[in-house]
DNA sequence: GTATGTGCAAAACGTTTGCAAGTTC
DNA sequence: GAACTTGCAAACGTTTTGCACATAC
């Protein structure tokens, strides 16, 4: 929607260095969809993606589209997230800090939060109970006590 | 295995109030499912019941298995958790409290936490955003120091 | 006796895969 | 041109459902 072409070519440079450290080889689908996932600043899921480029008059085949993002998976430029759907929400990476999702159980709404005290406490944590952290994902369940007075359903970042 | 007839008892009272208020029958497929439910001290898969009952010669249509873990589910007698495989895991709560997972990336072994500082953290971060929490799912994926010395691959409770 | 629960087999769901044709390097 | 990627349709594994029969209250 929004110009934001150099925030995207540096993401794109991104993509084409790990593809070609990974030995992928560049595909004009491959490219378009890592495009869209990075101009998308919501947490999205496969089905929307497929759907976007549908309502656009492109077209991308179902199996191409999750086979690209099992690559983003692997290149690390997306996130897998299971908030208690039925499907998988992913989100790029480029450009975000490790963060919790808090999900309002009414709208749907996602929002992000990052706070110091809580990575520490969870490092903490793990240590004592005799593990190396790897990954950790915190999703707060809860009702917006504003809800709904705004209709975005998902709501990523403020950029 | 072990005698624990007294603790199940008091879980399958508390599945007949439950299921009295909200109007469900009592059949020997829900009081058998329960029963193995409430003995059940790992966290188990759908599947793993019902492999369970086939071992011992008794038979549950997978049809009933799922629709008495949805039950119990409606009765908040147990809790679904996503550890990041394609199928669910469930674990009862009757005598639980809160607790979070640590899932070692190795041996598959699931070891739970509760730490009151990290719930007093989570109450605290969701109120400042704006919410009113109403569950929570932390899930650190990591690695033992120690794995694999022990075969035990589910773990839950030192009962 | 009526509403509800069960079991079977079939459907549904999101996701993955085999294969022939097309593309990249 | 050898290796990889695509698109289709079919397969997949988990979970759900339609329906006829059985059971609970």
């Amino acid at each position: 929607m929004e110009e934001r072409a150099a925030n995207i070519s540096k993401e794109m440079t991104l993509l084409k260095e790990r593809m070609h450290q990974h030995q992928y080889k560049s595909t004009p689908q491959r490219d378009e969809i890592a495009d869209w996932v990075f101009r998308t600043h919501e947490h999205f899921t496969v089905e929307e993606l497929i759907a976007s480029f549908r309502e656009k008059g492109k077209k991308v085949s179902q199996a191409t589209a999750y086979r690209v993002i099992q690559m983003l998976l692997d290149l690390k430029l997306i996130e897998e997230h299971d908030f208690g759907k039925d499907y998988k929400f992913y989100e790029h990476t480029p450009g975000h800090d490790h963060h919790d999702h808090i999900v309002c159980m009414d709208c749907g709404k996602i929002i992000e939060f990052a706070d110091s005290s809580l990575e520490t406490l969870k490092e903490k944590i793990t240590l004592k109970n005799g593990f190396r952290m790897k990954k950790h994902h915190l999703t707060i369940y809860a009702e917006c006590t504003t809800c709904p007075p705004e209709k975005r359903v998902l709501t990523r970042r403020e950029t």
